[in-house]
DNA sequence: CGACATTTTGAACCTGTTCAAAAACAGTGG
DNA sequence: CCACTGTTTTTGAACAGGTTCAAAATGTCG
């Protein structure tokens, strides 16, 4: 049973075109500057930056911002919402790579073969920059400090990536979780927000399908590190109530 | 238990520094240049690579090439043998994250942090041609073709690692063993080796890390799947008898 | 409010793990 | 070249963590 795709059957997910161009983008006055593309560079540079990222996107909870196969053209920089990734087989199966908030760069995928190799959506409304590659590229042969760090962009997702891999191949459910959830503070942390409570945009359903895990487990897991006073679950809103014991969890070895 | 370290007790691992500048490395000349990093590239543009690949460097089995928290200063492409790449945690746990042969690149985990994120360790003898990163920079900010091409390189990892994420995250040990299997093959045909037969570089345990399975699973996946007729093993010589079957076996949804 | 989607919890089951022991191999030094 | 030692591989049997199936509870959105 491929739960995905009939699960949103009253609201099947389509490619999402609108032609948002009406504000522009501005990299040099952006508030995620901090976060996003502009990190490091001059006043100047940034505002280099700005007459490449021309147009926005907005896209509904739900939608794809791209699928597996369009052609690739661009990179995407989140400005508000939240999306997730995911690879799918011919035969229905699935696996969301990850989730992404603002500041964060989704599409990165497309470049190898020209065509996106994962399908993006939103899991709640959300706007993107959007970066043409081909306009990116020549611009950072010009400004080597961007060219810098578009690779080490593209490095950190490799390393994220190796991370996850870790995860999925050698912790338990509840070590995962409690991975999960420390890595989902941490970077509303770095956003300004709480870094002892989390508003899941996911559902456990994608949770689960990011970990490894069926959607069961990771409703009892979360049940069972509550009853164990780690964390508090109201709905979609967790508190980290002793997060040291949650990262000992993790650090503390194989078994 | 931590094996990998004490298994290993014997010959421990040591980073190799012997200073190897005996041959230039000649990428126009190299009979890998239609795998490596001269894809691509024009007589010229390719003698050009040559400038910058300068020095080899031979990786005794068992020795790395770098470790997690080295400094980052150049990527490798392998000449001869294998790698595995591994990240590690504090704890002693560990998970091999891909095995590397002729013609592929390691080391791009390192520009993000400008430090190795993982461990590159050669399971057989194995030589490596040394890429300076800062050079390969510089030099694909001259040639498009070049830059084009590296960026193209991370992406396919990237797209490359979200599909072991699929296979740790939704498939069960047989289509683990399967898709590895087949994943191998497929890489030893594009270099000229049978498409029917391969032999394995790294041990049980290793392949077991790699695919999140213990060894005891691994080795008696394999029994099974020769029981089945799919495949024959002969210690690390595996046939693959229907490769068709194994296809199936991993496209035949999730269960 | 009503229809649908999501979440929780229970109980039986199954796949892969763990522990253990034997067999097959590989590298070393005599 | 063979014997010896340590490593790798195979196989068995008991066990455990996570899955599956099912049903009720809770939420959400039009």
């Amino acid at each position: 049973m491929t739960i995905c795709s009939t699960a949103r059957a009253g609201r099947p997910e389509k490619v999402n075109h609108p032609i948002v161009a009406d504000m522009r983008a501005a990299c040099s006055q952006c508030n995620l500057r901090e976060l996003c593309l502009p990190v490091g560079l001059t006043e100047e540079e940034a505002t280099r930056l700005d007459q490449l990222v021309s147009t926005r996107r907005s896209v509904k909870k739900g939608d794809a911002l791209f699928r597996h196969g369009d052609p690739f053209t661009s990179m995407y920089a989140i400005r508000s919402g939240t999306f997730k990734t995911r690879v799918n087989t011919l035969d229905g199966r699935d696996q969301v790579t990850g989730f992404q908030m603002a500041g964060e760069l989704i599409g990165l995928d497309g470049i190898g073969t020209s065509r996106h190799a994962c399908d993006a959506v939103a899991i709640e409304d959300s706007e993107v920059c959007v970066i043409p590659y081909a306009r990116l590229s020549e611009l950072s042969m010009e400004v080597p400090v961007l060219q810098r760090h578009f690779h080490r962009l593209m490095s950190r997702e490799i390393v994220r990536e190796h991370s996850v891999m870790l995860l999925l191949g050698s912790m338990r459910a509840e070590e995962r979780i409690a991975a999960f959830l420390l890595n989902l503070v941490q970077r509303m942390q770095v956003r300004g927000f709480s870094s002892k409570e989390v508003v899941l945009r996911m559902t456990r359903e994608e949770i689960g399908s990011f970990l490894g895990l069926k959607l069961e487990t990771v409703s009892r897991t979360l049940s069972k590190l509550a009853e164990d006073g780690m964390i508090s679950v109201q709905q979609r809103l967790v508190r980290l109530e002793d997060s040291a014991r949650l990262r000992a969890m993790i650090e503390s070895g194989p078994r």
